[in-house]
DNA sequence: TGGTTATGGTTGTTTACGCAACTTATGTTG
DNA sequence: CAACATAAGTTGCGTAAACAACCATAACCA
């Protein structure tokens, strides 16, 4: 490859370092702090698979937002700590938990996911609905090639 | 907002928690490992502007990588361990450092561009050029959007 | 039924991140 | 020139990541 090439395609390489992600989690991380809400972006991918439907495993969240065990079992150590979900051991299965929000975690519900929606109208502000689609067929198609 | 939103809006919450960045930075990690190259993919984002232009500062390079200037100075840190860089102290303005390839890091870069290759034709494999091309165009907004 | 395998979760280690506070060096300006 | 502001880099702290090794329970099956 020629040196050249190294800067024409330099849009792939900032895809493969998460340049893009980093700015919009960034960007929600700040939002949920302006409003008060004191979770991490990590943290609200939880909270959001869990506003969608409560009583998940561990392992189910984190097929649902791509991330290791370990990972999901420290979030869950910490969205615990802040009181926002609480573990309950399945009776039918004693090796899962089934978490599920406190009262805390569903009264955030309303403002966690209006940030979201902020954070993602500021990110694809000024893209037509087609460029959206499009890129959200491209996007699929990547997670679908790398799972 | 409806609840059934959540569900049709699944593509932009997935964007927002970075699920397609993991997939892709996991995947890059993972093509490294196998061909040897012992380095994150957070250091590979440092590497790889070095290997386009080398001197950088390390304010230089945070703006580059998206990356704060406490992230910069450790990755350099672990680079600097790793014999791949050195710093440099600038003799012009004694508070910059100069970020320079050592020689094992000046060799890598063969592998090491060849595996971000790889990763990106994984990645991206079964799209058309104009779906890559307009994709590029949507996450150019965005990144232009949020910085 | 008893041993093997698979699954859900946790822990340990190293690396990386974001933010705030700090040090040192450079610029600015009254 | 002194006082203040700005810029580059570092350090501290809390959080999160990947990977490997581990424990407990459940499923399989011979």
């Amino acid at each position: 490859m020629l040196d050249q090439d190294l800067v024409s395609q330099e849009y792939f390489y900032n895809f493969l370092t998460g340049k893009y992600s980093i700015a919009v989690m960034r960007r929600l991380q700040r939002n949920l702090k302006e409003a008060g809400l004191s979770i991490t972006s990590e943290q609200w991918s939880i909270m959001y698979n869990l506003w969608v439907e409560e009583g998940l495993t561990q392992q189910e969240l984190a097929i649902r937002t791509f991330r290791d065990k370990p990972s999901v079992t420290r979030l869950i150590n910490n969205l615990e700590r802040l009181n926002l979900v609480i573990r309950v051991n399945d009776k039918n299965d004693r090796r899962s938990n089934l978490i599920y929000l406190t009262k805390t975690g569903r009264k955030m519900k309303d403002e966690g996911m209006k940030q979201a929606n902020n954070t993602i109208e500021q990110a694809l502000g000024g893209l037509t609905d087609d460029q959206i689609a499009l890129s959200h067929t491209a996007l699929h198609r990547v997670l679908f090639n790398l799972k």
